[in-house]
RNA sequence: CGGGGCGUAGCGCAGCCUGGUAGCGCGUCGGUUUUGGGUACCGAAGGCCCCCAGUUCGAUUCUGGGCGCCCCGACCA
């Protein structure tokens, strides 16, 4: 993409609206415009990395055997009244009319209509398990949307349903997603611990929030060190194998992570030792929850099971904040001159400045790198603007591209560019030949 | 929902206290400068001063009401 065709309306100055510092990156690299309280428009830089986080999830939710679907975002209100949450779910719920009158509102999380559905079409142990999710648009009229984009009243989220027959069969479902949301923010360069969380009406080991250490974080978190160093790296994992799973639940559970609403400060000096205490903030980007019989109860969704008795199936839901991520990424990775995206979520992998536009020579090397990274499937941002060198850069590095490929016509006399990480700031010159290649080596495995 | 604050050009702000229908910086646009880390100079455009009422000869300014937005707290992906 060249800069000049495209719409990138960066800001010099913060909002004044803007406290946080995910809000005002997000604002000042142009990536989403307040359309009114908690609700925004994603600008195209922003709505890159929405889809690339998107994409990131659906892989990793596939992977771990969940199925994509897309239910809508405006629900009747009569499900709800079944399930008895019409009237539970209080004002956060957007509730609107149709012209006929009829009740009908903006779907705050999806449980209802996915029983639904379930109960259609599944009557028999040989149907379960299943688990649905799709990535949609959710409203929940917050008292005090905040934070920009991560905590608003319309966000993306990413909800998943699992359908068992028993308790054993659910919580193996449980645990695909449990080491599946390992698997995702990993990929996304962060540093996610999974953390008990109220148990809700079912009670048990089976709720995790998951989140994100990063100093700005909302929550106080308090954790045992280990957790912090613990990743699934490129470890095998076969979903099927309960065993295996079970064992990756208990490795990330068993010590103690927990944030300030489920904290207990005794059981947390006895069970962790003085030196590996950490007390940090953290983002939450996803809630596990298994719920039991909660929803198949009252909506009756029943299976038969091999005795041939009817069953209510065992359910967990299973919650990502997809536009949630985009903020708490910028939380976890920026410094005082901008965003720095990880390789995975990048808007675009590598932007290229142009020392001297209008050069001959350097405008002749650029096009061909930039031909050569389009023909590797590689995005550009390619710096076209007739600009000095240093409004260019701060422009990079204010949107936080990884990767940037600096062409001067000093540096072509000696038939090199140069090639910068966003992260360290080391720059390395070379052939664009071999910048192209170090691009490619780059890029390849993600 | 309790407490606090703000609404003036695209963005950041001043002016309001002590009424006389607006100004600064950045950005934008047109030139000059041909530039190796936010360059300099010249010129220009751009405002129902959030809305409605009241007071007044006259309201951005004073009074009342409304709307919008932000921050702190309680709640949430």
């Amino acid at each position: 993409m060249r800069l000049t065709r495209y719409f990138l309306p960066v800001l010099k100055e913060t909002p004044a609206e803007a406290q946080i510092v995910s809000h005002r990156l997000m604002l000042r690299a142009g990536m989403v415009r307040q359309a009114s309280a908690g609700i925004y428009s994603w600008l195209p830089l922003g709505y890159r990395v929405l889809r690339r986080i998107e994409q990131i999830v659906h892989e990793e939710q596939q992977r771990a055997g969940a199925i994509p679907v897309l239910m809508p975002t405006i629900q009747s209100a009569d499900l709800w009244r079944e399930s008895g949450r019409y009237d539970a779910y209080g004002p956060e719920m957007l509730r609107i009319k149709d012209r006929h009158d009829r009740d009908m509102l903006y779907g705050p999380t999806n449980e209802e209509q996915i029983t639904e559905i379930f109960r259609a079409y599944c009557s028999s142990y040989r149907d379960v398990p299943k688990n649905l999710y799709h990535i949609q648009w959710k409203f929940r009229d917050e008292v005090r949307p905040r934070f920009g984009i991560m905590r608003g009243r319309e966000f993306l989220m990413k909800d998943a349903y699992s359908f068992d027959i028993d308790k054993p069969s659910a919580i193996h479902s449980y645990n695909q997603m449990l080491v599946s949301y390992l698997r995702t923010f990993e990929r996304m360069g962060l540093k996610a611990v999974p953390m008990r969380a109220e148990s809700g009406p079912i009670g048990g080991d089976y709720a995790h929030e998951f989140l994100i250490l990063a100093e700005t974080g909302e929550s106080e978190v308090y954790l045992d060190r280990d957790l912090v160093d613990l990743t699934l790296g490129d470890r095998a994992i076969d979903y099927s194998d309960w065993a295996q799973l079970k064992a990756i639940f208990d490795q990330w559970t068993s010590s103690y992570a927990r944030t300030d609403d489920t904290h207990d400060e005794a059981l947390f000096h006895a069970e962790v030792p003085e030196a590996r205490r950490v007390t940090a903030r953290g983002i939450e980007v996803g809630h596990i929850f298994y719920f039991g019989t909660k929803y198949s109860d009252p909506l009756g969704a029943l299976v038969t099971n091999p005795d041939g008795e009817k069953v209510a199936v065992h359910s967990g839901s299973y919650g990502i904040g997809v536009s949630r991520l985009v903020g708490a990424i910028i939380e976890a990775s920026h410094d005082d001159k901008g965003i720095i995206w990880p390789e995975s979520v990048t808007p675009f992998h590598v932007g290229m400045v142009n020392l001297k536009q209008g050069d001959a020579e350097s405008d002749a090397a650029c096009e061909a790198l930039y031909s050569s990274f389009g023909a590797l499937g590689l995005d550009v941002l390619y710096d076209d603007r007739d600009e000095r060198a240093g409004a260019k850069f701060a422009t990079m590095e204010l949107i936080g591209l990884p990767w940037r490929i600096t062409v001067g016509p000093r540096g072509l006399k000696a038939g090199t560019v140069e090639v910068t990480s966003r992260r360290t700031g080391e720059t390395t010159e070379m052939s664009p030949d071999a910048a192209v290649e170090r691009m490619r080596q780059i890029y390849k495995a993600l």
